[in-house]
DNA sequence: GGTGGCTCTCAGCAAATCCACAGGAATGCC
DNA sequence: GGCATTCCTGTGGATTTGCTGAGAGCCACC
């Protein structure tokens, strides 16, 4: 289910984004580097061997395409898998190209949400190890990170992409009370600037499929945000 | 449980914040250092290498962003972790897309036991050491700073946040009399400047949910405040 | 170009929370 | 015991917070 251990290159010419997915794979347990350049990069990839590595397709230097031609030239039939970032409507066939192999792509602005499922689908296809199982459960909740696919007991529920998201941060940080601003920036683009109004909305509508076929699981802690609730005992802290 | 050992910086040219958050962190056993400009700062963090950065936004010479980006130059993979202070209402899309990450903001003015809530989860999520259980507990009462639950021996009791906070300070300070000012100055917001009665009204509030599961844990001390104790048995007396 | 699904805004309702106030209770002092 | 001070707590109104239905815009697909 974790990353744990996995080394990832972010490579990415804006700092914040670096800084935003170096953050949010950490806390998955990932070992992160950073390049800010094609250049420096390909040596990085030479040196950390990554397993995996995020590429901004637009460089200062050498630009993505290039960098991934150059790494081929290197890596022999093993191949690093690449999560492509590309600007807004930048979609490129080459992009499309590669995705048709083992690498994907994704455009800005994304939600780190979703870019931690993406790292870890390509993850799962890729990587000879198999500790990163696509099934999650919460209670009597199964969610399928491959297929996108949740279950409340034996009843397929069906979720829209956004419904999908949260349910799947709110149950990767079961028990745990995730506020309704800390939602937002997760599960929407880092961009987006809405109320989060719209959290509410979508545990509204979270709570109407999934409590349809069973007692309710979110949990509303008033003033603060919500939380998978977990039946805890006192006295089981450490 | 603690903070100890931790070092964080402060950021802010308010010197009366930067007092203000010293004072409650060093009473958690953390060392402090303070910046009252975006440069000291980045001369600090090199110099005293902190664990956690408390960083104001609005800086009389290099802004917090700045300070964030040039702080990046220096740590590679490992990330000192942020708390964002922004004036009411200025969360901007930068700060949201750090808090993505497993960053945080706060907003002026602000609780400081709210604060070091923030900060301790922060730390948490982070920091590869974990000696900062999210349990606190005295007598039979037990609180989740995670999920904001409390309970009394076996049963469940709802706090709002503010009696939350309350008993949580009361909490962390047990056997130790804390007067109602203190009280006020450390559970409300530093603007706040409602009378201690408040305290006392709240302190009601919660003997009323509290001693309805056991024997009083808060103690009124006349003249001086309130501290939590377990009473003694009758005819036990020294 | 129509349809349906998805996303998001908005507004109104309901309920929880916060806080001021004031009369009554408790405490300590003489 | 009587008195002054301090503390407690019920009442009630203002405010905040959370929930949800209705519907507009957008996009993909037919």
């Amino acid at each position: 289910m974790d990353l744990n251990g996995r080394r990832v290159l972010v490579v990415d010419d804006e700092k914040s984004i670096t800084a935003l997915v170096t953050m949010a794979l950490n806390l998955h347990g990932t070992t992160v580097e950073v390049a800010h350049s094609g250049s420096q990069a390909l040596g990085l990839i030479r040196s950390f061997r990554p397993h995996l590595v995020v590429l901004d397709v637009m460089l200062p230097d050498i630009d993505g395409f290039e960098v991934l031609k150059r790494m081929g030239w290197d890596r022999n039939s093993q191949m690093t898998p690449v999560l492509f970032l590309t600007a807004r409507g930048e979609v490129d066939d080459r992009i499309r190209g590669m995705a048709a192999g083992g690498d994907d792509y994704m455009s800005k602005p994304f939600s780190v949400e979703e870019m931690v499922l993406r790292i870890k689908a390509i993850l799962r296809r890729t990587d000879g190890y198999d500790n990163l199982g696509p099934r999650l459960s919460f209670a009597d909740v199964e969610l399928d990170e491959d297929s996108h696919e949740v279950w409340r007991g034996s009843t397929a529920i069906e979720l829209t992409p956004t419904e999908f998201r949260l349910l799947h941060y709110l149950m990767v940080n079961a028990g745990q009370v995730l506020s309704k601003s800390q939602i937002r920036d997760r599960v929407w683009d880092y961009s987006f600037d809405g109320k989060v109004n719209m959290v509410e909305v979508y545990v509204s509508y979270l709570r109407k499929k999934l409590d349809a076929h069973g007692p309710p699981l979110i949990r509303t802690v008033r003033g603060v945000g919500y939380t998978l609730r977990v039946p805890a005992e006192p006295g089981a802290g450490r």
